[in-house]
DNA sequence: TTTATTATTGCAACAAAGTCGCATTAATTA
DNA sequence: TAATTAATGCGACTTTGTTGCAATAATAAA
């Protein structure tokens, strides 16, 4: 299944790239009015499958996402940990790659995390 | 507010004392029918507020809990990384711990990191 | 023990996030 | 320019979790 190249993923990705914080779907929806919710839901799944978007659930249980930097085609590299203001909701990529292990035997998919608090705009 | 000891209250402890995994609303519940479904959202909430039990959020997007271990009075000890099977679903606790270090006037409250993939039991 | 207080329960209704089927539209390829 | 099929729009639906309220029952006070 080839990808095609349409009007509201762009627009999609444009507001990721005006935004430094990772969007919910509640988020793009209002700043796109004009396209339709579960397309919405699509292209932010879409682009996740396809590495260029990368997830977390907030504390609020909803998913934010992000656009994946310094990641390879195929290799994530995002093993970061993310902030939710629990006043402000924005969720943030913080910088501080996380490390850790992999139990024996067992197959490694993807990592998130989430540290919620008060951001220093809200404090 | 002081809380009351009840028969569905120990019978979902009971719950997490005999399973080494963390639990959604959804195992107990089948565990426990006789006890009616809020109910058990509600014990779930108040232990995860008085530190009895603590919350992650698994990959399907539900709320798991797990009890509580070497956990002082209102001092959580839990900064550890947890496990979600793609295949059985099953949410374990792994024993690393996870440094991080909170940004600059932020006020830390909770943290919860989640790795998937497939455990040894079901590769 | 009995009574009073109020946390907890059960029930039903609700809310919100996200998914899915299907006909239509529009990128891409031939 | 036509054919193919990914993506969209729409509506209906599912699932997880919450909330208001009256009834119940655990605890404290008398």
């Amino acid at each position: 299944m080839k990808r095609r190249n349409t009007k509201s993923k762009e627009q999609v990705l444009q507001v990721f790239r005006q935004e430094n914080t990772a969007l919910s779907h509640e988020m793009i929806q209002s700043k796109l009015q004009s396209v339709e919710r579960a397309t919405i839901y699509r292209i932010l799944n879409r682009f996740h499958e396809d590495g260029v978007l990368h997830k977390v659930t907030g504390e609020d249980n909803k998913q934010y996402f992000a656009l994946c930097k310094n990641c390879e085609h195929g290799q994530h590299k995002h093993h970061h940990l993310h902030f939710q203001c629990l006043t402000c909701k924005t969720v943030e990529c913080l910088e501080n790659e996380i490390t850790f292990s992999i139990p024996q035997g067992y197959q490694f998919q993807d990592f998130q995390a989430l540290m919620t608090g008060i951001c220093s705009r809200c404090v």
